[in-house]
Parts: C-alpha cells; sequence; structure tokens
RNA sequence: GCGCCUGUAGCUCAGUCGGUAGAGCAGCGGCCUUUUAAGCCGUUGGUCGUGGGUUCGAGUCCCACCGGGCGCACCA
C-alpha cells in the first residue's frame, strides 16, 4: 500500500467527520489538568479512593494506542511526557461523540472529559463522558512496539521522534534542567548572564577551524565565533568581576553524535581567582547539576557507574602522561623526561605516534597525555598544568614558565570543562601571539591569530581572573 | 578524508545455492461493554536506493553512483 493510500484512508475518515458535524479545528479545548498532572497527583490514588472522590478531568492529547471491543474502547493519551488511559463506553458518551471516536486514528488529538478511576487490572483511567475532536494527523506514524528506529529518520523529523519515543523527549528536559541549573548556580554566586557578538572579525579564543560569513552593507569578511573568550575577557576588563554566557559556537570540523557544528557552550569568568578556585566551583557546579537533574550524583553512563560527588580526582598531565608512557613501553618515564623535547620525541615515537617536526616538548607531552590517557578517564577527574605551549592564553605558574595554570575535566572519557588562570600582562600576551603565528607559518591551521584589539583591551589593565568553559551536552548528566 | 557494514510494504524485519516477493505491526471489512503489543476471521498494500553489466532468468553475483550507520582521523 502506498504512502498515498494510507494518507487518502486518513483523509476519507477525516471527510466523515466533517460530515458528522464536527468542527475539524477547534481553536481552544478548556482543559483543567495536562495528562502529566492527571498522572503526578492521582498515580497512587486507590480505585476506592477514586470512585469517593468522583475526581473530574478534561484533558487533551495525542492518541498513541487505540484498543477497541466495539461498545467498550481503550484510547492512550499523551501530552508528549506522560501517557493515560481512556475508557470510551457506548452509553457513557454522546451518540455523536461515539460516532465520531469511531473515526479516530492512531495519532490524531483529543480532548477526553471524564473522571477518573481504576480498571480491573488496576490502570488509572479516565471514564469518559464526552469526546472533543481536536485535531487530525494525515500521517500514517510508526508502529507502536518497534517504534522509530532509522536514526536519520529520527533527527530530520524530531517531531516523528518525540511522538512515538518517550526517551526523544526526556533529552529536551533534562537538557533544560541542567541549563536552569547552572543558570541558578552563577546567579546565586553573583554572576551576571550576558551575551557577546557571535560574528567576529577574527575567531578566537579556542583552537579551531572557523566559518566564514560576509557581511554585505560594510563588505566584510566575518567568522562565525568559535568561543566568546576573547570578548568575555573584555568585559573583565570593563570591570565585571563575574559574567558567564551560554550560547551557540560553531566550529567547521567533524560531524558526529559527539560532535555537532554549532554546539551550546558555557563559559564564565570570575576576577581575582586562580585555577584552583574554579576546580572547587567546578566540582560543585557538576553535582549540583547532577543533583538537580537526575536527583542522584551517582549515575550510569554506557557501561560505567560515574559518580559526580566531588571532590573530584586531580591529576597533572604531565605525570598522567608518563605514568601511562611508563606502562606501555614498560620503561620508567618521568616528567622530566616530557620537558625535553627530543627525549619527549623519542618517547613518542616509541610509542608510535606521528609528531610533526618543528613541535616542542609542551605540544609532545600533551599529544602522549590525549593518546593514552583521555579514554580511560571515566570517573570525574581534573587534568592540571599544562603546557605553556598549547595554551597561548593562560597564565605560567610563577615558578615555572614552561607550565601554566589550566585544568581539562574529563568524566566518562571524554572532556567536559577547560579552564585556566587568564594571562592579564599584555606584552606577555602579545609574545604568545607571536609564538601562536610562527605555529600557523609551520602550517598549524589551528593556532591562534594575533588580536590587537584583544591586547590593547589588556592593555588597560585586566583583573587578575580565571574562566571555564563547557560544553553543555547532556552527556554529564544522563 | 579512509575503512567496515547497510538500503526489501507506512513501521520493524526475513528472503537459503540465482528460479519470478514474505512475516509481524499499522491500514481496510467483520465479531466482541474493563482491554494492556488485546484476540479471532477476512483483506489491501512492493519501480527490492538509482543506473549499468553478467545470465535463459538477478532482491540475491559484478561495477558505478546516491543515501544512511559505525569505527578511524580531526576535535569539544
Amino acid at each position: 500500500m502506498s504512502d498515498s493510500e494510507l494518507v487518502s484512508q486518513r483523509r476519507a475518515n477525516f471527510e466523515e467527520l466533517l460530515a458528522l458535524g464536527i468542527r475539524p479545528y477547534p481553536n481552544a479545548y478548556d482543559a483543567t489538568h495536562r495528562v502529566a498532572d492527571i498522572v503526578a497527583t492521582y498515580g497512587e490514588h486507590a480505585g476506592e479512593a477514586l470512585e469517593a472522590e468522583h475526581v473530574p478531568v478534561r484533558a487533551a492529547g495525542r492518541i498513541l494506542g487505540l484498543r477497541t471491543f466495539g461498545k467498550a474502547n481503550f484510547l492512550v493519551l499523551s501530552d508528549g511526557v506522560a501517557t493515560l488511559q481512556v475508557y470510551i463506553r457506548q452509553d457513557s458518551v454522546p451518540a455523536e461523540a461515539f460516532a465520531m471516536f469511531k473515526l479516530l486514528d492512531f495519532g490524531d488529538q483529543v480532548g477526553v472529559e471524564g473522571r477518573l478511576f481504576r480498571t480491573r487490572t488496576n490502570e488509572l483511567t479516565i471514564w469518559a463522558s464526552g469526546l472533543t475532536f481536536l485535531a487530525k494527523s494525515f500521517l500514517p506514524l510508526p508502529e507502536k512496539w518497534h517504534g522509530l528506529q532509522d536514526i536519520e529518520t529520527r533527527y530530520r523529523q524530531r517531531y516523528l521522534d518525540l511522538i512515538v519515543n518517550p526517551d526523544a523527549r526526556r533529552v529536551f528536559d533534562v537538557r533544560a534542567r541542567t541549563l536552569k541549573t547552572i543558570r541558578g548556580f552563577l546567579d546565586a554566586r553573583g554572576y551576571l548572564e550576558v551575551e557577546t557578538p557571535m560574528m567576529q572579525s577574527i575567531a578566537g579564543g579556542a583552537l579551531a577551524r572557523p566559518f566564514v560569513t560576509h557581511h554585505n552593507a560594510l563588505d566584510m569578511k566575518l567568522y562565525m565565533r568559535i568561543a566568546p573568550e576573547l570578548y568575555l575577557k573584555r568585559l573583565v576588563v570593563g570591570g565585571m568581576d563575574r559574567v558567564y554566557e551560554i550560547n551557540r559556537n560553531f566550529r567547521n570540523e567533524g560531524i558526529s553524535t559527539q560532535h555537532n557544528p554549532e554546539f551550546t557552550m558555557l563559559e564564565f569568568y570570575q576576577a581575582y581567582v586562580d585555577y584552583e578556585h574554579l576546580m572547587r566551583l567546578t566540582e560543585e557546579m557538576f553535582a549540583e547539576v547532577a543533583l538537580q537533574t537526575i536527583g542522584t550524583t551517582d549515575l550510569t553512563f554506557g557501561e560505567h557507574a560515574i559518580s559526580f560527588a566531588a571532590p573530584f580526582r586531580r591529576l597533572s598531565l604531565r605525570h598522567a602522561a608518563a605514568e601511562r608512557a611508563s606502562e606501555r613501553l614498560q620503561r620508567s618515564v618521568d616528567v622530566d623526561m616530557l620537558r625535553d623535547e627530543a627525549t619527549a620525541r623519542s618517547i613518542a615515537t616509541a610509542l608510535g605516534l606521528a609528531v610533526p617536526e618543528g613541535v616542542g616538548a609542551g605540544k609532545i607531552a600533551t599529544e602522549i597525555f590525549e593518546a593514552l590517557c583521555e579514554d580511560d578517564l571515566i570517573q570525574p577527574t581534573f587534568i592540571y598544568d599544562f603546557p605553556t605551549e598549547v595554551s597561548p592564553l593562560s597564565k605560567q605558574k610563577p615558578d615555572d614558565p614552561d607550565t601554566v595554570e589550566r585544568f581539562e575535566l574529563y568524566a566518562g572519557g571524554f572532556e567536559v570543562a577547560n579552564a585556566f588562570s587568564e594571562l592579564n600582562d599584555p606584552s606577555a600576551q602579545r609574545r604568545r601571539f607571536e609564538g601562536q603565528l610562527a605555529d600557523r607559518a609551520r602550517g598549524d591551521a589551528e593556532a591562534h591569530q594575533m588580536d590587537e584589539d584583544y591586547i590593547r583591551a589588556g592593555k588597560g589593565s585586566a583583573s587578575t581572573a580565571s574562566s571555564c568553559c563547557s560544553p553543555t551536552a547532556p552527556a554529564s548528566a544522563t
């Protein structure tokens, strides 16, 4: 049977409804409850209690199930969050309502008026006394048991996925609660939420390839931002000592279930604190988000049980890399060996890693870490003290110029946050940018571009400050 | 970009050694006044991703292209 035939059958049912004098698209339905509210409020009430209370309800929703028995029928009503059964007896509803019911299709929307009771099998149900037609679904929906499996269809026809797969809605719910919790957490600590430019003349603040666009009136090439960092830091220069932004960033790179070209990220800045402070703040925030969104800090991610109870484990990057390299190579590798370019390079080669010429010890150490350690960081772990070479915007440690005060948080094998003490010496910042330009000249397309305005802003005296950014994928909370 | 897998009814999937297209659900017509993936009887529905090739004969084998999934690379 062709698609159009299934559609025309539904259309025929619709025509019959019109012939009955049913108003096809009413402007509103005066519901007393949402389906989810009824389930939440009366889900635990016993049948006798419901009979005694005689609870009257009117609720609207989509028909996600039909079980017909001639004169006694059941339909499953969904409001997108919860489902509730409706019992429709021929002798309990007006004749025209019963005639209308017989023309309903899976997917149609109706309003139901009635009272709550429990069936013999103890299921909470509305005993319908009235039925109102609200909207026709002309699309044949996926079957109820296997649902919609095809991943492409699920993403391209998200409405179908939402109708038939309850988990699809849950992702939206968890995401919304996550963002709400983060905002509440930061607002309560005196942070101000801002929005900064998404189209920038220089795409800076991160190492990534940007999308390019064009402004007609200015006849000017613009980049979609890869990070809000440099603009947020300008606000810090202007005296905003605690700011954050939750918004989209655009990176012109590979697409996968873990990498969306346009993704939402949180970035926040706090003046007069260093990265130690941010580590404590970050672990508090993750624990709070977990508690507020799923009610516990202990969750299951894939095959792993993960605990987001603070404090999190801490491990320096070079220690993590050296430890793993030792295990892998069956010989002693220590942190100092990773600070010497020739030695680090020979270790990388022994590990089978291809390291380009002209790359320093810092970048080599970072590559060893990424290749050997990342996937195994299941429990939340702060990896801290990054090589200066890979961190052009971070402040060096007072006693170690090759190392910056920076950390990344890992959980479930993913990087979930990146933070550092902000470099606020404009002369040092210029030298760092120049180093990046040299990398770019050697062919590193992701090296940072020079940003004169950012340096000029820095000359206006940026506070000592720290910032943290984190993609707000619900992966951390599901 | 590379590798592996995949595309058959609205949905979920079978289809053996190459022999002329199948099931369940959905739909349609019946029966049934507390069902739970309701059940029972009957029944409709296909350009087997597209194009070429091999063959007496292709859903099946070969080639190309298109779409999709996973892994790698890149990256968050």
